[in-house]
DNA sequence: CTAGAGTCGTAC
DNA sequence: GACGTACGACTCTAGG
């Protein structure tokens, strides 16, 4: 029974509420609370709330709260003291008590008491009854005593478990065993033994549950300890037997859960069928329940998640690092290699560079950890480590380079973290790495991509509770930090080694939990680790750039730049860096006297939206903007670029990281080739100086409305799709649409609401969002989404569902089972606001983001035997490539369907691809 | 002097 | 508080 297990729910679960054990649990749990008469109602809020949240997730097909009915039962008969030293029950619950009954009936659960029986023992009845015709048991309470119906189930039949709601577990067998020491066949015989002051249980006087968790082991049984009593060694305990064996025996029957009475009502009478909304209001609406009944019963799918929905952790690890070593000579790196190949099973790499940057990194060793049961131990083989005493005769490289092509040019599946800058660096040394099969760094974000990191070190310390050496003490700190290049050969042998052999362990570890899923495993497969070599190619490949062009922008911008300075300091009086924000408050709204509309943390919004309105009041602020604009563009882009060239390729190589949006998106680092402008016409200019070689074209190909297209197909909706199926401008079909006028009438301004609405629903934007974003008063974009809404109704059900979904499982996904927890759904106000923004947004940008994998991958495998083409970038929706001049044509009628069909018939609506070529990016226009 | 927070702005 | 996903430049401040 792992952490995160939940019960399954669904047609053949029946679920049994211990009702007193709830309403305890829920009346300590609640702060005080009071209906409007002024009757505590703190349980019966609490009481309420948790029906409700689970009806939701989990939709039993019985669902029923078995209450104790206030009269003598057997066990008074039995032993009058029996329940007679309980603390009175606090004074704010008393009068819960019978509300809560009533409130359940309300909610459509049948209560069940019967007089002179104690709820344990209906709950015992039902749960036996129930199992014995083929249905499975959640038992909601968290007493001991019903512990002993837990049974985890069989080939011949389901199992019964219970389940604490508050803390989100499952509580079966190896729970019982991890509390009591002893399985719950064997409960009652335990709590016979230890009693239960609470219920005045006697038991045998110093033995607790330690003690008799161990005898029951040794003797079995209790009636086989009490008969065996006379044996045991200890003088005190064995005189405690003896003289209690007759209490022991009563304290069984107390303890012991009865079935023999009849049920009073049938299971199947007991199907539930929901609340009545109705009832529901004549009966909480004078107690001020307002939130409560507008949770009512909707249907919302549960299905189970497959496969775990955080990693799961696995036993504590221990690395014998005595048996790293390294391989100094040549005989012995060959032995290794031989060895490795006749006995290992696959070979987790961990190479050692001087820098970060794959592009340029040196390679300075490798460490390989083979897996396999008599496979040698991990070992370094080091490369270039600069004056190190233990390798006063290197092997000479190409001899290195020779032997790790033989041990992993294909002969054993591989695993490695980050296995994409390994395999660049290593194939810039002369080492084609064969299939990779695992990168735990990979599996992780697949399987739980909102973990706060894939690393290697964290993944070893949350699985493994494994701390591994950090790089800090192999190559020091501060000032005196040295690269691996200088880093001695025995320190860097533990830490690779270490590296290595974890991002094994840590691979054969999840490869399970991936597999448990069809869909996560089918993502981590057959396309995150595919796509990890196509972005391999891609990064090698680089994007020219021609600093040139880059240079003379910038020269010309720096002059204007400069005149901007000078301007703006003239307004102002005094010389001022306008960069800062500070210096741009004092200016502008002490000095100058504007007024300031927007606060941040510190100080005043100077940002552009808040300039732009100010830009009529005083001159300054136009060529503060214009100074923005162009110091940004230089800045960021102008500037910088041209440092990014590698200087051996000539080419820009990103770094394109595929574990870090939790969306599934990739992203774009060093330099970021992502967001380089095209809006502004200054802007796009940028994109000249990204240019084809000579003899070649750049050629773009982007998804036309790709978000939009999903939106369409995840709702359904009638209008949206019909706009995509029929190739019509979506823009103006729904402007058309929420204006009430013919598509041709439609104005441009009309047109940008629809198109600015269109993207709100996509990020879950307000009408106090879309009001900014268009310029117009609050009032008038709300009547927008309102109409819109109204027209597009798909759109407005889907969203809610997408929430109710999202909430009830923890997590949103996309079209291909990608999924991302959302913990922030759980939360309230403006986290859970943000939690809902995210459970809309994930399934479309995440199904995009899929798609656009996935047509990578099939046009990587295009290129693969068509030389004259490369892939250079990817902008979310948009691929670039390189091609020979007179092969662009080609290359989009061969790309294209590809891209158009990646999404193979999971959707209800096409895809679109636009083309453009040229000899620069910025002339790649359709 | 460095590291991190804060603000701003670029892309899709 | 109010629009989702990224990355990064620049300023400013806290800390060594």
């Amino acid at each position: 029974m792992s952490t995160n297990a939940r019960p399954t729910g669904g047609p053949g679960s029946v679920f049994l509420i211990d009702g007193n054990n709830f309403i305890f649990r829920a009346f300590h749990a609640m702060p005080s609370l009071s209906a409007p008469g002024g009757v505590p109602i703190n349980a019966v809020h609490g009481f309420v709330r948790m029906i409700q949240a689970m009806r939701k997730e989990f939709q039993p097909e019985v669902f029923i709260a078995v209450f104790d009915h206030s009269e003598e039962t057997f066990r008074n008969k039995l032993y009058p003291a029996y329940k007679a030293h309980r603390p009175p029950m606090p004074e704010d619950l008393v009068p819960q008590i019978p509300l809560v009954r009533a409130a359940t009936a309300a909610l459509g659960l049948p209560v069940i008491e019967v007089p002179g029986v104690e709820a344990d023992d209906i709950i015992a009845c039902y749960a036996l009854a129930a199992q014995k015709a083929g249905r499975s048991v959640y038992i909601l309470s968290t007493d001991k005593d019903l512990m002993q119906l837990i049974d985890a189930g069989g080939p011949d039949r389901k199992p019964i478990l219970m389940w604490d709601s508050m803390k989100s577990k499952l509580i079966g067998p190896p729970e019982v065993v991890e509390k009591w020491g002893v399985p719950p066949t064997k409960l009652v015989d335990l709590l016979a033994l230890t009693g239960d002051s609470s219920d005045n249980v006697p038991g045998v006087p110093g033995i607790g549950p330690k003690t008799a968790a161990q005898l029951l082991e040794e003797f079995g049984d209790l009636e086989g300890l009490l008969s065996g009593a006379a044996g045991i060694k200890q003088v005190k305990r064995r005189e405690a037997l003896q003289e209690h064996a007759a209490n022991a025996r009563l304290s069984r029957q107390l303890v012991e859960l009865r079935c023999d009475i009849p049920l009073p009502r049938p299971l199947e009478e007991l199907v539930d069928n929901g609340s009545d909304q109705a009832t529901m209001e004549a009966f909480f609406a004078p107690l001020g329940f307002k939130s409560l009944l507008g949770l009512r019963g909707k249907v919302v799918d549960t299905k189970p998640p497959e496969g775990p929905l955080e990693l799961r952790p696995g036993a504590p690890l221990t690395l014998d690092k005595s048996r790293y070593t390294a391989l100094t000579g040549e005989a012995e790196l060959t032995a290794y290699v031989d060895a490795v190949l006749a006995k290992g099973d696959r070979l987790a790499l961990q190479i050692v560079v001087d820098v970060a940057d794959s592009m340029r990194a040196a390679l300075v060793g490798v460490a390989l950890a083979p897996g396999g049961e008599s496979a040698p131990a991990p070992a370094y083989v080091p490369v270039a480590h600069e004056g190190d005493a233990l390798l006063v005769k290197p092997v000479p490289k190409d001899i290195i380079a020779a032997q790790l092509r033989r041990l992993t040019g294909g002969a054993l599946p591989l695993v490695a973290q980050g296995s994409k800058f390994q395999a660049i660096v290593l194939r810039r040394h002369g080492v084609e790495l064969g299939p990779l099969t695992m990168d735990p760094k990979l599996a992780s974000y697949t399987l739980d991509p909102a973990r706060s990191s894939h690393n290697l070190a964290e993944l070893a310390k949350d699985l493994f509770a494994y701390t591994a050496g950090v790089q800090e003490d192999v190559l020091g700190k501060g000032k005196k930090a040295v690269t691996f290049a200088r880093a001695a050969v025995d320190r860097t042998t533990l830490y690779a080694c270490e590296r290595a052999e974890l991002a094994l362990k840590t691979g054969q570890h999840l490869r399970p939990q991936l597999d448990e899923s069809t869909a996560l495993r089918a993502l981590f497969d057959e396309l995150e680790m595919p796509l990890a070599r196509v972005l391999q190619r891609i990064e090698e490949t680089g994007v020219r750039v021609d600093a040139a062009v880059l240079a003379r922008q910038g020269e010309v911008m720096g002059a204007e730049i400069a005149g901007l300075r000078a301007h703006i300091a003239e307004h102002a009086g005094y010389d001022l860096n306008p960069d800062s924000p500070n210096q741009l408050q004092k200016l502008l709204f002490e000095d100058l006297g504007l007024e300031a509309s927007r606060k941040t943390k510190t100080g005043f919004s100077t940002d552009a939206t808040v300039l732009e309105e100010l830009a009529a009041y005083h001159p300054v602020v136009g060529l503060i903007l214009e100074y923005r604009g162009l110091t940004k563009l230089k800045g960021t882009y102008l500037d910088t670029l041209p440092n990014e060239i590698n200087p051996t390729t000539g080419r820009l190589h990103t770094n394109f990281r595929q574990a870090v949006a939790q969306t599934g998106r990739l992203s774009s680092k060093d330099p970021n080739l992502q967001n380089i402008p095209i809006r502004s016409e200054v802007g796009r200019q940028i994109r000249e100086a990204f240019v084809a070689g000579p003899g070649k074209l750049l050629v773009t190909l982007d998804y036309s409305q790709i978000e939009l297209r999903i939106l369409a197909h995840l709702s359904g909706d009638k209008n949206l799709v019909s706009s995509f199926r029929d190739g019509v401008d979506v823009h103006r079909r729904t402007a058309a649409e929420v204006f009430g006028v013919p598509e041709q009438d439609v104005t441009a301004e009309q047109r940008r609401v629809a198109k600015a609405v269109n993207f709100g629903v996509i990020y879950g934007q307000s009408a106090f969002g879309l009001a900014r974003q268009l310029g117009i008063p609050r009032g008038k974009a709300g009547s927008y989404i309102k109409v819109y809404f109204e027209k597009i109704p798909g759109v407005t059900r889907y969203m809610e569902e997408l929430i109710d979904t999202a909430s009830a499982r923890g997590y949103a996904e996309t079209i291909f089972g990608r999924r991302r927890r959302i913990p922030e759904l759980a939360r309230k106000g403006a986290q859970r606001s943000y939690g809902e923004r995210i459970a809309r947004n994930t399934p479309i940008q995440g199904s995009a983001a899929d798609i656009m994998k996935r047509a990578m991958i099939a046009v990587d495998a295009a290129l693969a035997d068509r030389p004259w083409a490369q892939m250079l970038l990817t902008v979310h929706d948009e691929l670039i490539f390189e091609c020979e001049a007179g092969r662009a044509e080609e290359l989009i009628a061969l790309a294209r369907p590809l891209m158009e069909g990646a999404a193979g018939d999971k959707l209800q609506v096409p895809l679109q691809v636009e083309a453009g070529k040229g000899p620069s990016w910025a002339a790649c226009k359709g």
